[in-house]
DNA sequence: TCTGGGGTCCTAGGACCC
DNA sequence: TCTGGGGTCCTAGGACCC
């Protein structure tokens, strides 16, 4: 049987979030920007007319949003990932194997669904309805509205989305199994290659130099060839490119390997006690997300830097990697690691415009190696102490209860010029009808 | 004035070992 | 004058993704 893996990405997703609230913003041209509204980071339809790139920075579309009116919100990604949780959920119910890729896509197999879909005999098409009857039906439960690809391969099935977003006639459902073998390749010969799933800026412009411009030409190229000039991971995007499934659905997500926390500053920092209180801060998110998962760190990496952009501005920037005495969630033990290296690294007379820490080494909490030294008695009560800061901060809002030094005041923390409500998750803030 | 944040995987090269 | 071959592990950096 003909596998079928479906591709499905929200439209525009954090914007059609916004509008979900504020219906205002329909047939409007919508932005939505990073963190300290820094750059363009979901673009409605009317905006990417305009020609707008994403990761376009914001500052210097400024005269562009004046002349069209574009209306630009801070990122609200409380809001994006109670939505997003919603579509997940949805879909999950219309298959048994899911892959969520990311906070806007999700893989399906749909491999024999439409044979039970359909009530009598399948047909070519009797997929598509299938696809069409998800769109709707998430259309109507969240207020999100998708597309769908399918395809034999994830690679194939993430270009018939492509093709699903981009040209009409297809009605946001595109099914390459559905089509001859003829057609499908008059369809890649018309896609640049740079639009396949795991060919970048630097690869498209060296497949460009031997002659490779279009998906087909990517598709029909000698694989050995792409090997030696590539490597195996492109090598396996061709052998996708022709219907032969190298890359399975991952339907349970492996613990992260390295958890990262890092932020631009609203305001250049260039005082020790500032970048200090910031250390502080993201190490704690860090540890929150490392605990989630079940897990401790072995190491914990600390930098800072500069900013790159400004380049008459004297530049420094350095890491430093702490080893931790043993792997660990408390948060107390990775403060006082990553403060250590950031003593260490510490220039005074810079302008930092970022600080960051990583968590490394990380192994499953249950996998904790055994020492001499072991003080079970302390690592109870850390984890006691670390679960109950956590249920408090889960009920009564994340930062109710902090290490004093992260500081109150935070004159470095980010800006966010015009974030929409919590409209979804937050008592004060929900949307209620007028 | 103003340029995001968080991940993964692969490869090359060095250190080290027998 | 001439100085092996093969393996592992680690790290840094590149490329890519959303």
């Amino acid at each position: 049987m003909q596998r079928a893996i479906a591709l499905i990405d929200c439209n525009n997703f954090y914007v059609s979030c916004e509008r979900l609230f504020q219906p205002r913003l329909e047939g409007k041209p919508v932005v939505v920007l990073s963190n300290n509204d820094g750059c363009v980071v979901s673009r409605s339809q009317e905006v990417k007319d305009l020609g707008v790139k994403m990761g376009a920075p914001w500052f210097q579309l400024k005269d562009l949003a004046r002349r069209h009116g574009i209306i630009a919100l801070s990122s609200n990604y409380t809001l994006y990932a109670d939505l997003s949780n919603r579509v997940m959920r949805l879909l999950s119910q219309w298959s048994p194997d899911q892959e969520i890729y990311s906070i806007d896509e999700s893989f399906l197999d749909l491999t024999g669904i439409a044979e039970s879909f359909s009530i009598g005999p399948s047909s070519p098409d009797s997929l598509t309805r299938y696809a069409q009857h998800m769109r709707r039906t998430i259309r109507q439960c969240v207020g999100i509205p998708v597309c769908v690809g399918i395809a034999p391969s994830k690679t194939l099935a993430k270009l018939a989305n492509h093709v699903a977003k981009k040209q009409q006639r297809y009605d946001s459902v595109c099914d390459f199994n559905a089509m001859s073998a003829m057609e499908l390749d008059a369809l890649l010969a018309q896609i640049e290659v740079g639009e396949v799933w795991g060919v970048g800026r630097r690869s498209t412009s060296r497949l460009q130099q031997m002659g490779i411009n279009t998906v087909l030409e990517l598709k029909q190229a000698q694989p050995a060839r792409i090997r030696a000039e590539f490597g195996v991971v492109l090598e396996r995007t061709v052998a996708e490119l022709n219907g032969v499934a190298c890359l399975e659905l991952d339907d349970v997500t492996p613990p992260r390997q390295q958890i990262i926390c890092s932020r631009s500053f609203g305001v250049p920092v260039s005082l020790l006690p500032d970048l200090e209180q910031a250390v502080i801060a993201y190490t704690t998110r860090a540890a929150e997300k490392l605990r989630h998962q079940h897990s401790l760190a072995g190491g914990i990496q600390v930098y800072i830097r500069t900013n790159p952009h400004k380049e008459s501005d004297p530049q420094y920037q350095q890491a430093r990697l702490l080893p931790l005495f043993e792997p660990t969630n408390d948060t107390r033990l990775l403060c006082h690691a990553a403060l250590g290296g950031l003593r260490q690294i510490y220039r005074s007379g810079y302008a930092y415009q970022k600080a960051g820490v990583m968590l490394t080494e990380i192994i499953p909490a249950t996998a904790r190696p055994r020492t001499l030294f072991d003080d079970v008695a302390a690592q109870q009560k850390s984890a006691s102490l670390m679960a109950t800061l956590d249920r408090i901060n889960r009920r009564m809002g994340s930062g109710t209860m902090q290490l004093l030094g992260e500081g109150v005041s935070k004159n470095w923390s980010m800006r966010r010029g015009n974030m929409s409500q919590r409209y979804t998750t937050e008592w004060d803030e929900l949307a209620v009808a007028r």
